[in-house]
DNA sequence: GGTATATGTAGATTTCCGTCTACATGTTGA
DNA sequence: TCAACATGTAGACGGAAATCTACATATACC
């Protein structure tokens, strides 16, 4: 338990624990540690991040069913100002879950290839 | 556009959209529609909303790799006070990320069967 | 029954993030 | 070149959510 910040009474309770269920809390520390250090746990928490909420969920369901969306179109579907989309956008472009290509004045933004998060 | 609620400036910015790249945004509204009003769409969104939180990842990420998890255990994986533990697997449990089980004093915590989202 | 213990709930506080306005940058056409 | 237009960036503001302390409820044991 030296890797993980427990005060004593929550040391006791995991030796309780352990005590009256059997449960053994020594691999605790590693299965912490496993968890966190993956590489792909900041990614994860990023993407999920991206994707949490209402406006840009609702782009990507769009975008799922839709091949490219011009973000005058985003604005028009979110109701939002121009600022508010573009900043959205972003969000959603450096998380990977969209790309973006510049057509003159206009910009489109897809769905990237590597989505792998389930749209409703 | 009846159905979308735009300004002038930005139904004028959709036809010079039209036609200047030939994007019909006639279909704009049904495929707002098409995305929000699907029954999955809240419940991808609560989803989404109870894992993007860091420290419930990391739990979920937890229990990935462990069959169940006890409150206690979860408390000293975080290091945060039992309420918030709480607090945060109330989240999951609601979202149907987790389920619990109680056994005398002990909750034990382990994923739903349906968990469909990829995990770290 | 009373006490100790584990965890759920409520409310206050702190932190985070969506949204806007204003400004900045890039593209187009006269 | 200049003006109009599309969209990116910065900072302020307000609301949402994480976190804590305190209280409440349930379980176990003497």
């Amino acid at each position: 338990m030296a890797d993980l910040d427990i005060d004593q009474a929550l040391e006791r309770r995991l030796e309780t624990l352990d005590e009256d269920v059997g449960t053994c809390c020594e691999d605790l520390p590693r299965l912490v540690e496993d968890a966190r250090s993956s590489s792909s746990f900041t990614e994860h928490l990023e993407r999920y991040r991206a994707i949490a909420d209402e406006k840009r969920l609702l782009v990507l369901a769009m975008l799922a069913r839709s091949k490219t969306l011009c973000a005058c179109e985003v604005q028009a579907a979110l109701g939002v100002t121009h600022a508010t989309v573009s900043h959205h956008m972003g969000t959603l472009r450096a998380a990977g879950l969209v790309e973006s290509e510049k057509r003159g004045k206009w910009v489109f933004y897809r769905l990237s290839d590597d989505v792998n998060l389930p749209l409703p």
